[in-house]
DNA sequence: CCTCCTAGAG
């Protein structure tokens, strides 16, 4: 869970490093491409023909003189074969000295002449120029730690720690950044932190928080991001784009819906135009927080969107449950002539699943492959077996795993099963579970699916059965739980929890709420629960489940009308779903609840998935 | 003359 007080109090202090980020992007592209003042040529000929005269006066051999070739051949952004070309100027090079084996370096992390990055070749220069008896200078170390990060070699990067405290590097903040951020690459959060704890506090930077955020992310440990957010806020840092990147993205996957608003709101307060990169984060942001509206008007006022953009929307939307929302989007996309990759498709087939569009997912699908030349992963073919199965095309979707180029996946055969139990199919259900148990895959939910499937056929034996067998295989189950977000804290709940300070309230609450629909002519539904008991047992049980309490309590603490947002780690059942429609309605609240799958968002008695999920 | 950081995925 996230400490709501460091979260409330990074909200009000979040303020940003006055930029201006078109300028700077435009700065460093024009000095990327070699088109600076300095750049003594504009294409590899240019430099050809440069070079060719310093030979004929013998200066070839001076780094002095042939210093801005090598620069502009190292850096050029579209000169194909010029890094080959730089590598012979600069071996052509008596004496070179630190910077002529930095750029070279640089070029070859940085993809230099257009033709791909060499991170292999940045870390062979950087044994010669050991081997060669020159001293690295204090631009040396984040060029090699940028190609061990690209090449993932971590081992090689520790060494390189060690090398760089015994040239006396460890006080040189652009040294000690890059190591964070290598740390980071290959998913070291930990060692990432200790590399910026071991910073002082007056050699960090802005960068260096960036980095220590960024680390976090990757790592996925998304709490720990928005924590060190906090106290990168609280400390009096300024947080710049690629920490709010970062952090926007972290909450973006905890739901923190607040946080990422007071992000939003400290931006427009700061920033004349919002970037790219920023607004995609954005409406990322608020698509996973589940306010789409909000997502969508970033969206809309966005003139620079790119492929990263619509696939943030396109999926945004899948979430949702607007599948034709999402196509529209993803038209769009390929109208502006964006060319559509992998990822985007699994967001359009997903729209299409969750939404329940067979022929438009089926004709995505071809698309795909015939229009985008793409060969489909098994992500795609995951949606596609989740597509048919929803729809209750079982068997298609059955033919379709055994027809996986990939070899069938956990997550094909999990999708079947799922359909199977809402289609109540339960042989296939059966052989579903027995090719799970064939890949070693199960886990303890797919034994309770077949349990539940067992005792609503009234097979009290084998429901038993399947139950103990999860047991039995020692799988554990993850405790289903409901969370609230008030005020920017999060409240969690389980199944019967009484442990919440204001459980008194709580249950009072869910007993007016019980009351009021009881009123409406609404009776708990409880035959979607396996439990051995009476009647009155299992309505106690229903009653006081984890989204209720959190839903109860989000009533009460809210102010009227403000809408409730729940996150829970459970499938929405459809006792819970009828039950939240029908609270929206007589509370007069919009209820947002993001369930393990998607949101459902009910309004006035309806829910925005149209009942399908 | 050069360096740190950043977005999407059943």
């Amino acid at each position: 869970m996230v400490g709501g007080l460091v979260l409330s109090q990074a909200q009000h202090q979040v303020g940003i490093a006055a930029t201006s980020p078109a300028q700077a992007q435009a700065a460093e592209q024009a000095a990327f491409r070699g088109r600076d003042h300095r750049a003594p040529c504009a294409s590899l000929d240019e430099a050809r023909k440069a070079h060719a005269r310093h030979v004929k006066l013998g200066l070839d051999r001076s780094p002095r003189h042939a210093r801005p070739l090598l620069a502009a051949c190292a850096l050029a952004a579209d000169w194909p074969g010029s890094m080959a070309y730089a590598a012979s100027i600069f071996a052509a090079l008596d004496d070179p000295e630190a910077f002529d084996y930095n750029t070279l370096m640089r070029g070859y992390v940085a993809g230099g002449g257009g033709g791909g990055r060499d991170p292999a070749a940045a870390l062979r220069l950087f044994v010669d120029m050991v081997d060669d008896g020159v001293e690295p200078d204090s631009y040396t170390f984040p060029f090699v730690f940028k190609a061990c990060a690209q090449l993932g070699a971590l081992q090689e990067g520790r060494q390189l720690q060690g090398h760089l405290v015994k040239l006396g590097f460890q006080r040189d903040e652009h040294s000690q950044n890059s190591l964070i951020s290598f740390y980071g690459k290959c998913g070291e959060a930990d060692l990432a932190r200790r590399a910026f704890e071991q910073m002082e506090d007056d050699e960090q930077t802005t960068a260096s928080w960036s980095a220590l955020l960024a680390a976090y992310t990757r790592a996925g440990r998304w709490a720990e991001c928005v924590e060190s957010f906090g106290a990168m806020v609280r400390a009096g840092w300024r947080p710049d784009e690629s920490s709010m990147v970062s952090a926007l993205s972290a909450c973006a996957h905890l739901g923190a819906h607040d946080v990422g608003r007071s992000i939003h709101c400290a931006l427009l307060r700061n920033t004349a135009r919002l970037n790219t990169f920023m607004s995609t984060s954005l409406v990322d942001m608020y698509a996973k927080c589940g306010c789409i509206e909000n997502a969508a008007a970033v969206f809309d006022a966005m003139d620079d969107k790119n492929a990263w953009t619509y696939s943030a929307m396109v999926s945004g939307l899948a979430l949702h449950g607007d599948g034709r929302k999402a196509l529209e989007v993803f038209d769009a996309m390929v109208r502006e002539g964006h060319r559509p990759d992998a990822a985007v498709y699994v967001g359009v087939l997903n729209a299409c699943s969750r939404a329940g569009l067979l022929e438009e997912g089926l004709r995505c699908f071809d698309r795909m492959r015939l229009e985008h030349k793409l060969t489909p992963n098994a992500q795609h073919y995951g949606c596609m077996v989740d597509l048919m199965a929803r729809a209750g095309r079982l068997d298609d979707a059955r033919a379709l795993i055994g027809n996986m180029p990939t070899g069938p996946t956990d997550t094909a055969w999990r999708s079947l099963l799922n359909a199977c139990r809402i289609h109540g199919n339960l042989e296939l259900a059966e052989r579903a579970l027995q090719e799970l148990e064939r890949l070693g895959a199960t886990n303890a939910g797919d034994y309770i699916i077949l349990s539940d499937m067992h005792a609503r056929a009234h097979n009290r034996d084998a429901a038993a059965a399947r139950r103990t067998e999860a047991v039995d295989r020692g799988l554990a189950q993850a405790p289903g739980y409901s969370a609230v977000e008030v005020h920017g804290a999060t409240h969690r709940f389980v199944s019967q929890d009484r442990s919440h300070p204001r459980a008194d309230d709580i249950y009072e609450m869910l007993h007016q709420m019980e009351w009021q629909l009881r009123f409406e002519g609404y009776t708990p539904d409880t035959s979607e629960l396996a439990l051995d008991a009476g009647e009155e047992e299992k309505r106690r049980v229903v009653a006081a489940h984890s989204q209720k309490l959190a839903m109860a309590f989000g009533l009460l603490s809210t102010p009227e009308g403000a809408p409730v947002r729940v996150v829970t780690n459970l499938r929405m059942s459809k006792e819970c779903h009828a039950y939240s429609a029908l609270i929206s309605e007589i509370f007069g609240r919009e209820i947002v609840v993001r369930d393990r799958n998607r949101f459902h968002r009910f309004k006035r008695g309806a829910c925005s998935c149209g009942n399908y999920w």
